[in-house]
RNA sequence: GGCCCCAUCGUCUAGUCCGGUCUAGGACGUCAGGUUCUCAUCCUGAAAACCGGGGUUCGAAUCCCCGUGGGGUCACCA
């Protein structure tokens, strides 16, 4: 078994974190580029934290992002067990693991340790006081067979009995790194619950499902020692790591989903009169969620209070960046290159930035991998995904767009139907840099007619000044924007012009007044569309309001 | 604090492994012009970096050491 595999392992605690998304994407690249194969297991051992629903949500938002997993569980059209090495949720493979606790028990290698966490805490603080580390060790008058006997009736975890060596991790990315036997405890491997830790799952599950390469993000480096001092234990076969450099905010600070919670909890701070009932949360809960900065407010209930208090929240979330409007392609290619660069030029000698899934794939390796942290740029995701929307095809754009409003905005399907999205299109797409902003350049079309207020400012200047002031030009034409017959955009910008040529005006005379009439301000769309998309009812009434307003 | 990782424009980075071609290249952002009926798009241009100190060498962004700074991690969470 030569093949590629890697596997992407996240614990179902909360959307998928952007930095996952990176950390599943390399995965994914890395085998499909070498015909390998990806996989994705449910690490739900915390009982507590882990919740179906958010493995649903997390499913999701890989397939979203168009990073398909090929073992795992069955959605979205990805998974499957072809190679039967599930189940892929670890509370499912309790069966497995139990075999391997076991072996190692009856190799001597793990022992049951009855210490409650109170004895515990009590230890780490004697450690600390001494300025040291706390190292759990067995203990030297140990007796296996009396521990053995007591763990038939007593509580106990399981530990491993670290091997008295330095461990040396190999990685791809890092290079060799050695730990010191002095800082490796005899770790837990099952828990007082009877399932087994994270460090222990994941040996014997990279093992069972053949991963040949864990590929991970860098916080899990001091894990790594422990992992390998298992795998040999258990006679595994080391895979190989690579650890990703981590992606902080632009400040500096790990980017964190508390980050969303920071925001909105500085926010009630600062209207002072928030209440529970505001945030739709139990007394209880929102008064610790206040106090405790690791606390967090389920997504359901931040978001709306967040809306409510005018906040926006920072896009950590997979799931935010799709609210937000963001292209999955874009998210792709913009975090692909966060830690990670081909290395190539175009024709022009520009290093080459903008590319797509299957150019990674075949790209994608650890040797130009960098092994700096690097902070996560909104500008040039936003870049990205402008450019992305501008080189749309005006048919495709729609559907995309029609496609997030289903999901962010159904009141625009409500009032825009397909084809005057289509008109709409070539505009938008030159203005808006995410869908979620799609909005902004046609906003005058979801104002009432009568209550435009017009901008006093562009009034002024495109209106009342000038000889002749835009008022008598506006006068002048309104006549004939009734005559427009059929009303398109270019019949409309036709007859705008040559009444601007017959009475020897520049463009803007006229446009200027019109921009007012139509939209209250000086701003708007090429005149053909804003008109057209208005309809030529609507333009007439506004321009009459506008006269009269002037009039008055 | 212990251990571990890292260090090129404001940001992402190329160059570093195999020292000279680097008066350090690109992208985003910023600034200045131009095109245009407004906004935007588009085009052109500019400013902007090798953390500090020692070594090695004819020569160091590139190799070595020290310092400084940043980060990760120290759970019966993952």
């Amino acid at each position: 078994m030569t093949d590629t595999i890697t596997r992407f392992a996240p614990s179902p605690t909360g959307h998928l974190h952007i930095g996952g998304a990176r950390t599943a994407l390399f995965c994914a690249a890395y085998a499909h580029g070498r015909s390998g194969r990806f996989a994705l297991r449910i690490e739900d051992t915390d009982q507590k934290r882990s919740s179906e629903a958010a493995a649903a949500g997390i499913l999701d938002d890989l397939a979203w992002l168009g990073i398909c997993w090929d073992d795992g569980p069955e959605a979205n059209g990805c998974g499957g067990d072809d190679r039967k090495v599930g189940p892929y949720y670890q509370s499912q493979r309790r069966e497995i693991y139990d075999r391997y606790f076991t072996k190692l028990i009856e190799m001597g290698l793990a022992y049951p340790a009855f210490d409650t966490p109170e004895e515990l805490a009590e230890m780490r603080k004697a450690a600390e006081a001494q300025k040291k580390t706390f190292i759990y060790r067995q203990q030297a008058d140990y007796d296996h067979a009396q521990a053995m006997e007591l763990a038939k009736t007593e509580g106990h975890v399981l530990r491993f009995k670290m091997p008295a060596e330095p461990v040396v991790v190999n990685d791809e990315i890092l290079g060799e790194v050695t730990f010191p036997y002095e800082e490796l405890d005899d770790l837990v491997i099952r828990k007082r619950d009877g399932f087994p830790t994270y460090h222990f799952a994941v040996v014997v599950d990279d093992e069972t499902m053949g991963v040949t390469h864990v590929v991970r993000g860098q916080e899990h480096l001091n894990n790594t020692p422990r992992h390998v001092a298992l795998i040999k234990a258990l006679g595994f076969d080391v895979p190989k790591f690579a650890h990703l450099p981590l992606i902080f905010n632009p400040d500096g600070s790990k980017m964190s989903k508390r980050d969303k919670d920071k925001a909105v909890r500085a926010a009630v701070k600062a209207a002072g009169d928030v209440t529970a009932s505001d945030a739709g949360v139990d007394e209880r809960d929102f008064a610790k969620w206040q106090k405790d900065k690791s606390v967090q407010l389920p997504q359901d209930k931040l978001v709306p209070l967040a809306a409510k208090l005018g906040v926006e929240l920072p896009e950590i979330d997979v799931e935010d960046f799709r609210r937000s409007g963001y292209l999955p392609e874009a998210i792709v290619n913009y975090i692909a290159l966060l830690g990670w660069n081909p290395g190539e030029r175009d024709d022009e000698g520009n290093e080459i930035e903008r590319f797509d899934r299957a150019y990674l794939d075949s790209k994608f390796a650890f040797d130009r991998v960098g092994k700096k942290a690097s902070k996560f740029d909104r500008d040039k995701l936003r870049a990205f995904n402008f450019d992305l929307i501008k080189s749309m095809d005006p048919g495709d754009f729609v559907e995309a767009w029609r496609t997030w409003c289903e999901r962010y905005d159904a009141a625009l399907l409500e009032t825009l139907d397909k084809d005057a999205m289509l008109q709409l299109a070539p505009a938008v797409q030159q203005r808006a840099v995410t869908l979620g902003e799609a909005r902004g350049p046609i906003a005058f079309l979801f104002t009432e007619t009568d209550t435009i207020e017009y901008d006093e400012k562009a009034v002024k200047k495109h209106v009342l000044k000038g000889e002749p002031a835009g008022l008598d030009v506006l006068r002048d034409f309104a006549p004939k924007l009734a005559a427009i017959e059929p009303f398109a955009p270019e019949v409309i910008e036709e007859t705008i012009s040559s009444h601007c040529q017959t009475n020897e005006l520049n463009m803007g005379k006229l446009a200027q007044p019109i921009r007012v009439a139509m939209t209250g301000a000086a701003v708007s769309p090429p005149l053909g569309i804003t008109l057209s998309s208005l309809g030529k009812d609507t333009v007439v009434a506004r321009v009459d309001r506008f006269l009269k307003f002037m009039d008055a």
